[in-house]
DNA sequence: CGATAGGTTGACCGACATCAACCGACGTGG
DNA sequence: CCACGTCGGTTGATGTCGGTCAACCTATCG
């Protein structure tokens, strides 16, 4: 390992260890805690930009989010919270990088979402009694809690939540279809590419960055064996669409990568190869 | 075919003509149409009890939901809405049956989830400006129409549209669970079992309904091909857990078919096939 | 009556799960 | 510091579920 061994492309990056707070690329900005949240209030937020949580404290710029507990961090495998839990709060990522998944009555576990920083966790048990699914932290992670009571308090914040919730919605939708149609190959690409797409839009390099899931938690996401997730990553390295070291990813060619994500799918999808158009699913 | 001549526990059924505007089961009400809402208004609908819609309108139960417009009805195969249609309102399905999907630019279609009386189309869009996803009308449909613009007036609904909202996102976290590990037996029985216990909800019969969408759309949303669901479906008969003619479904061994929908999965899955309590994913 | 759409059935085969062995990285304790 | 165990990841061999292709059946409708 200790990267850059075999390969030029794929430069050491610390993972894991206590002060990285960010994932992928660079971090942005270089003091302590860059992504500490200025004073409750998404105003001066560093991350502000890209954030569909500052839409809610967009509303009341000229005052601070009231009640809005900033900075709350968790280390690696603790939960954000579990099934069954009241709902308390919604929480903005603000770094790390969190997993969304099901347990089954036998301990066989479901991955449904990978949240970035910048998005919002807990919304799927706003109207309800009791979370449905549990949220554990794959990256250290800091996060802004919005308790639900300090909700109301937020004139015109329905629109942004209803937004949000649809959103998630729509994503969701877009799971299920890269789920029941693409071929193995297909959904590798397209879940690289979304990452890559998610990466940039947050400042980092969309073609360097490392993966904070491991390969079961890919395989479970997508649905395939762990052993898939693996031989195809390197098949694709073969193929020199990307490098790939463990966790860390390197695209060289991501037009290619995107029109595999595209087509190459079950047969009947596939005929019109020809289209060279930017596809983009998401 | 022509029911009943091979099968005994298949009762024919007028599937599709003009007058029939419920699914499954037998009509509730003698009327002209049974499902016309009274008043704009919850109160004194037959639906009520099951209906997750009413539960808007029950807010204001004094006096009626306004702007209210009920009693829309659209044909097999017409639209509700459309993808990229903005979004103007919410509906409340009140009989009949509709399909959400989407549409892949190579004309494949990725079916979403199915609907049933009751239960609330449109709430993917509330905070975007356009539907990503369209809604097709499966059986003959009446829904009641509440226009977005007149949400506002109906105070604390936010509640109940975020519950709605975040129900239908568990839904589709279960779906999704349901795509990726089971097997297309476990898939099949669990879909029925579903189909099962919404019928029963409505006060129709749990265990003789008949499908309001073809093999294709089965298919299509679970992520099988028609002849795998046409096989299964034949197998589960010859198994002695159903009866299947065409779009008749009868169940004759639910709790078999309910074991097989809970695990039965892919191997991993399997283990303790000891328990025998309900299982339920739904 | 023929045309068409939906559904069923059989034969075949390929993509992917499964099983098993192995490897490197990392952490712990002697 | 090294031995060792564990965990995550890779690779190969093998089996099989379910997709694909093709033919056929049945209901429905003009």
């Amino acid at each position: 390992m200790t990267a850059s061994s075999t390969t030029p492309y794929i430069v050491s990056t610390n993972r894991n260890t206590s002060d990285r707070l960010h994932i992928g690329g660079q971090p942005a900005g270089g003091g302590t805690n860059p992504f500490a949240t200025p004073a409750g209030c998404c105003k001066d937020c560093m991350s502000r930009d890209y954030c569909v949580g500052s839409q809610l404290s967009a509303l009341s710029d000229s005052q601070p989010l009231p009640l809005l507990r900033h900075n709350h961090t968790l280390g690696y495998r603790e939960h954000l919270f579990r099934e069954g839990d009241a709902p308390e709060a919604i929480y903005v990522l603000k770094s790390g990088a969190v997993k969304l998944y099901l347990m089954s009555e036998d301990g066989g576990e479901q991955v449904v979402s990978f949240y970035m920083p910048g998005e919002v966790l807990g919304l799927d048990a706003l109207g309800t009694d009791a979370h449905r699914s549990s949220a554990m932290v794959l990256e250290r992670a800091c996060f802004c809690v919005i308790p639900l009571a300090s909700l109301d308090r937020v004139p015109g914040c329905h629109q942004v939540l209803y937004k949000l919730l649809s959103m998630e919605l729509v994503r969701d939708h877009h799971t299920i279809e890269l789920i029941t149609k693409k071929d193995a190959e297909a959904k590798m690409a397209n879940f690289l590419v979304d990452l890559s797409q998610r990466f940039r839009t947050r400042g980092y390099s969309g073609s360097r960055f490392n993966l904070s899931m491991k390969r079961t938690e890919i395989g479970s996401y997508l649905g395939l064996a762990v052993e898939t997730v693996s031989r195809i990553l390197t098949r694709f390295q073969d193929e020199g669409l990307l490098q790939v070291q463990r966790r860390q990813i390197c695209i060289v060619n991501f037009a290619r990568l995107e029109k595999l994500a595209g087509y190459g799918a079950l047969h009947w999808q596939a005929q019109n190869t020809a289209k060279t158009g930017s596809v983009s699913l998401f």
